[in-house]
DNA sequence: CTAGGTGCAAATAATTTGCAGAGGC
DNA sequence: GCCTCTGCAAATTATTTGCACCTAG
């Protein structure tokens, strides 16, 4: 299994702190490392490359590693903490099996954007959460010993889910501009429409050749298990969309509608996982993303406006059949 | 705030264990705090009331309590383990808030389905899952004194939501069953409906009794935050289906199917929440519902095999335009 | 030369345990 | 009387700290 490249050190090292052999030493004996480490289990490590490393220098490198954003502390209830790389490894939840003590990472943009909802309900700022599912492994209840992978390379599993999710939603937009220009009769909305299309194709392209590129880091990739849940992206953002426009009695305004509902959830898909990449070429791709999509929408918006104006004169166009494009998710309240 | 009633320690003590004054002194009082204690906050508060109880037997005591089902351990992370009544106390996840270091409860349907959903993707037995987000809550945000609400009672706010939401099922339901009577031309079919409508508007009545009397124990409880989260159900599990009775073209077999849909769901929400409830009465009156929703769905599924044979001998009815009534939520696959 | 970094041993903090005596059934 | 419960003190476990010494910048 690939590892990720080791970190410069010295551009991550915390203001005011000096370099020491041993540091680096437990550092990058850290990062060799997979999984969930106790500090103990560190200790054991290093205590075999280097007897004259001590405890509590293993214990201040973790806590250094820390602060400088290389290693989070994790607690799995156990009564005493965990380290992961954190380095190149976006934020997750994890799967603990009680049985082999294994844990397994996972990251589920549906629980995250639940999670939101709820802390904004209770006028709570979440700053961090935790998703911990305790139980049993599938090897360990099969019986089977332990497989290699412990917690895997997830910042490869993660590009690839994200890229996957990307790569269905630019498809579907395609879609979904393809069949709107498609459907409008007057010229201007029909080359707005087809303008989109294009640009979507073009991301398209792009996002297939990273993927192959990705595809190489690892030949077992496309088969490990999925990493990134999320439910609505499955088909793509602009599935739902494509779909609706099949409806008799479609019209430009509609598409329109539909088609900035889509772009602004694809907007904040690129936006929120660009954000979580730490590789640094996937991260560009997907602001780059996010920005376009951005734009996208903003050029909807100016022409709906202006087809309202054109067709309406200054009143709302027809009698809108579903509530307006600025709809957020509805919070409970029942 | 109204505490919870003592459970009956005889009751709960597990096999060859023996009575205690000292260990029934060390129950009651936990019972009687509000919140997540620290063992130490424990030892603390009977200290106050008894010199001559020890550390030692505290901690025993609390693990006694966690093996007889009356505590749950927690961890906050803090690097030490706080208890929580979990008699009369559904699971739940946790707000905490890192300011005044209180914690608030919550639960969340459709965050418990995601959880499910993924540790099956993973080939995961789940046996708990841990969902914590930490932060800084509204009065600390405001900067005002915490307010006196720590962790709050919850088994009365848990029956106060699962109670609205049931609620509103049956008023979707009867809105549902009034639409499709009214709908369906053959007698027999109307019939089937007209019967339904009447089984939901007496669930109707006795849920709405049996909120009223929930509301008198606690006179502000209407006001409290929401507890359990549960998106589809804010306008009731009927509500979509509904809406769709309204669609041009709908016939009685499409109906059938809807109806097939949301009793399965409603099925499910009773029974889900039936068993959480620890309250005998809520759980008894949910139970009930669960058993009757579930005599509806397979009405319905009786009807809706009567109707097609009916209508086209042994041939499925009409073009299946939506997946058939057996749909389960799909995975993630892309 | 001076602010970190390091080792060692001692301190802390939460929780558990061994053991002898007390008490319920 | 037997088996469990209890108190006390000592042990354990994970982690932190004080202090004297070492080393990079």
């Amino acid at each position: 299994m690939a590892s990720s490249a080791l970190p410069d050190l010295d551009q991550l090292r915390p203001a005011g702190t000096k370099r020491s052999g041993k540091r680096d030493q437990i550092v990058n004996t850290f990062l060799k490392q997979e999984g969930h480490l106790s500090a103990d289990d560190l200790v054991d490590i290093i205590k075999r490359e280097d007897q004259r490393i001590s405890r509590a220098t293993v214990y201040r490198t973790l806590q250094w590693m820390v602060t400088a954003g290389i290693a989070r502390k994790v607690d799995f209830g156990e009564g005493r903490f965990r380290f992961e790389h954190s380095y190149r490894h976006p934020r997750h939840f994890h799967l603990i099996c009680k049985t082999c003590n294994r844990s397994f990472e996972f990251l589920s943009s549906d629980i995250e954007s639940l999670v939101e909802e709820i802390a904004a309900a209770r006028g709570f700022t979440a700053r961090q959460s935790v998703v911990q599912i305790y139980g049993e492994c599938e090897s360990c209840q099969a019986g089977r010993a332990p497989q290699s992978e412990g917690a895997g390379n997830s910042e490869l599993l993660f590009a690839r889910d994200a890229m996957r999710i990307a790569i269905a939603t630019e498809r579907s937009g395609r879609e979904f501009y393809t069949r709107a220009a498609r459907l409008v009769k007057n010229v201007r909305g029909r080359h707005v429409f087809e303008k989109l299309a294009t640009e979507e194709i073009d991301h398209l392209e792009r996002l297939e050749a990273r993927y192959k590129t990705l595809l190489e880091r690892d030949p077992e990739l496309e088969a490990r298990p999925t990493f990134l849940f999320f439910k609505g992206a499955a088909n793509g953002l602009f599935a739902e969309g494509a779909e609706l426009l099949k409806k008799p009695g479609m019209d430009e305004a509609e598409a329109l509608r539909i088609g900035i509902r889509c772009e602004r959830n694809s907007h904040r898909f690129f936006k929120r996982y660009g954000e979580k990449f730490e590789d640094s070429e996937g991260k560009q791709i997907f602001l780059e993303f996010a920005e376009e999509e951005r734009e996208h929408l903003d050029l909807l918006i100016r022409e709906y406006r202006a087809l309202i104006t054109r067709t309406h004169g200054r009143r709302r166009a027809r009698t809108a059949k579903r509530p307006a494009a600025k709809a957020r998710p509805r919070r409970q309240s029942a």
